[in-house]
DNA sequence: TGCAAAAAGTTACCAGCAGTAAGTAATGGG
DNA sequence: CCCATTACTTACTGCTGGTAACTTTTTGCA
């Protein structure tokens, strides 16, 4: 599905980028897609039609391309799950939607996933928080309205919403990797947990 | 710290290994207290007095040496916890100290947890799993004895120990990159979520 | 119109690191 | 006394992230 372009250098017709971010970004998750988390730089630039530094001028380096990918990954998990409890009032079952929301939207991005999570080297591997930085913040606003203790302290908010984010990520990871268990199932376990606690409803 | 060691090639008196797979840890291990996350292989090797064919030979390649090191930390931090509750029956604050135990684990192997939790590459991407593939059936059992319920379903306690896990280690990661927040602050928060569920005990 | 400056890309490279093949020195058995 | 084995090193390959320097086209301006 690459478009050919022109890969002669010089200055386009009226000064226009023959390609811009966007376009390195899709042609990231192609490669990513179909060889894996192992995905090189080169590979991504040879997939988005143009040569190695146009892709570090665009997007930079391979950590930024982790985190830009993974901006992208967490828009779309946020999406999923807002839709999936769109216009509810918080319940057990909602909170079962939410996290099955999560689990098939990573399923449907598994490399993209692995890479993102994985993907962080050396001094960034701080940036493992990078997925967790981008959809902790719409988690916590999410938090913070269904449960009002929270309102006034959005420093519980953060943690709690590092928490589940870190909580949905490993099982998320883990249930990947498990044959025969479905979606539905884990995400009613996890959110059992989630709504009644560790010591469970009396 | 590192003993001297005699370089020369050549089979050492009585046929006994210069360096076993231990002393290569430990080794590893100080470098990556020292170096960081991106320590590499080489300094490794240097660091233990031997070359790098030997590393590969005692403990394998870059995700093995992860994977071992993740089984080191993971004993620790489940020693500590598993210290931190002794002899207690389940509450709220046995579990606040469980959290804060295994936050200030963490904290004491800094370099080394972000090595692990960010070490493993390619293909074992699936290894992200290391670490919480290790702490994980120690905890299952613990939330088995602590929890009736579910002895009789291996299978939530497995859902859950990685839910848990992986919620500890997200927030251990988010933790140690804060400013003036304790420990203790931190794991009241997060015990006060898995002990009484997102929407609180009414 | 002619020409310099800027824009947009490419080529060609370097450095570092994971991993391995082949060679070499010391030991012990026959 | 010699040869096979053991234990280790030297020296390499291949790949990948990252960058410096060059090339081509267009635009602005005198």
């Amino acid at each position: 599905m690459t478009e050919s372009i022109s890969r002669r250098p010089g200055r386009p017709l009226g000064g226009q980028l023959v390609v811009d971010r966007e376009h390195v970004l899709d042609a990231a998750e192609r490669v990513i897609r179909r060889e894996g988390a192992n995905a090189s730089l080169e590979a991504v630039a040879v997939e988005a039609g143009v040569t190695k530094p146009i892709v570090y001028d665009r997007v930079g380096g391979r950590a930024d391309l982790a985190d830009a990918l993974a901006e992208r990954l967490a828009d779309r998990i946020v999406l999923a799950t807002r839709t999936a409890i769109a216009g509810e009032t918080l319940s057990q079952t909602g909170l079962t939607r939410f996290i099955e929301a999560n689990l098939l939207t990573v399923a449907d991005h598994r490399e993209l996933f692995l890479y993102v999570t994985g993907g962080s080297t050396e001094q960034t591997a701080l940036g493992r928080l990078s997925l967790a930085g981008m959809s902790t913040q719409p988690l916590a606003k999410t938090l913070a309205v269904w449960r009002s203790g929270i309102q006034q302290d959005p420093g519980v908010a953060e943690a709690w919403a590092f928490g589940i984010v870190g909580m949905l990520q490993m099982v998320s990871q883990w249930w990947i990797t498990q044959e025969g268990l479905s979606a539905a199932e884990v995400a009613g376990q996890i959110s059992e947990l989630l709504w009644n606690g560790l010591p469970g409803r009396s």
